[in-house]
DNA sequence: CCGGCTACCTAAACTAGATTAGAAATTCGG
DNA sequence: CCGAATTTCTAATCTAGTTTAGGTAGCCGG
């Protein structure tokens, strides 16, 4: 079966509205932008999708479920034997992969949420909660078997590393250089932090 | 001489705009909501400024500036002995603090960037990367000496610093919870990533 | 108590953008 | 190549929001 027409069309709808979230924001996104993007009339939008909300809301949770995808699927590819501060260590690789990767799309989808109308935020959030939820079993173990540090709220510590991977997608592409690079230094960074008392 | 009304109002209105323009985003911020929040209507905002964009551009460069401020008197007043490591944690509090204590204003004037069209963006470029190189010297200055670990890029570690402390003003209120703790807690991650080798 | 200035209000004009209806074009199995 | 289904376009409508123009109320020095 190849993908109709109309899937192709979808999907490069999809791609061109996470870039304009990603740089207007929810507000400022306007379909003309998306349209203009995806190479098609913007009155063209509604054969396939109910309204503008529809779009973002597609957007976003494509957004989130993939970052989670892959994230669970980094974890799931460790060795049943992987001792906790790998397993940390893989997911933050896997998320900062995901930013990198799909800089838009991700930025958007974790950017946006404050802007979001309520009836949107609302079925966004939960998506948003399980993705939290990987993480926190990851950091709550490790603290539990005294791989990390636990004189910081697990809470906490999970929004600290997420929030500063996150914030690469803002950066200007200059700054970020080679992905190898960066996410060595990232995970250096913060892996080190975790330590806990002990010299390497 | 007491403040004038009219600059008491302005002062309303630059607070009023700053909170919706961090709920949501640049476009998304209607003068309607202003006016509703400054406890005026919305055509006496023209009285007070030029147009909408003049709004905007006050808030968001009320905001930088004060944070180039703050951690910029913090460092002044420390000793002049202090040593590398005293003085960037200093400016990690101190940046961290007028976060949690003008979330709204900075958390807009921070991450709305590129979401202003081009005009704004540009003059408001300028005061961020001023802002940055006072960071730039903190690092800079640890790293010849020695202070912390130089195998991150100069400009990509204070990049990963600032985001992990800008992402706060994302966070539920809940997740906040005790500055003092919250400030202790992003200090040690931060710093303890930092410390290259030698143990504590 | 007057005139003028400051701060604000009201309502209407203007504009940009979302949405809709219906027509045109394209695709594809037969 | 035909015609139905699919996909896209066009132009008009509708709405929300910015801006403007002109008016009004309070305040203050004389």
């Amino acid at each position: 079966m190849h993908p109709s027409k109309s899937a192709v069309t979808h999907e490069r709808i999809i791609h061109a509205a996470a870039e304009v979230l990603a740089e207007r924001g929810y507000a400022g996104t306007r379909l003309s932008d998306i349209a203009e993007r995806a190479g098609i009339q913007s009155g063209s939008l509604y054969y396939h999708f109910e309204d503008r909300d529809d779009i973002v809301d597609q957007v976003l949770q494509r957004g989130v479920r993939e970052t989670r995808r892959r994230v669970q699927e980094a974890i799931d590819a460790l060795p049943a034997d992987a001792d906790h501060r790998r397993r940390l260590e893989t997911a933050i690789v896997a998320h900062l992969g995901v930013i990198l990767e799909f800089g838009e799309v991700s930025s958007a989808s974790l950017q946006l949420v404050r802007q979001l109308p309520p009836e949107l935020q609302q079925r966004y959030r939960a998506d948003q909660r399980r993705y939290g939820e990987v993480w926190g079993e990851l950091i709550r173990a490790a603290q539990r078997d005294g791989a990390i540090r636990d004189d910081i709220d697990p809470v906490r510590l999970r929004l600290l590393i997420i929030g500063q991977l996150n914030w690469v997608a803002e950066w200007p592409r200059t700054a970020v250089g080679s992905h190898d690079e960066l996410t060595r230094e990232a995970v250096g960074l913060i892996m080190d932090g975790l330590d806990r008392g002990a010299c390497r």
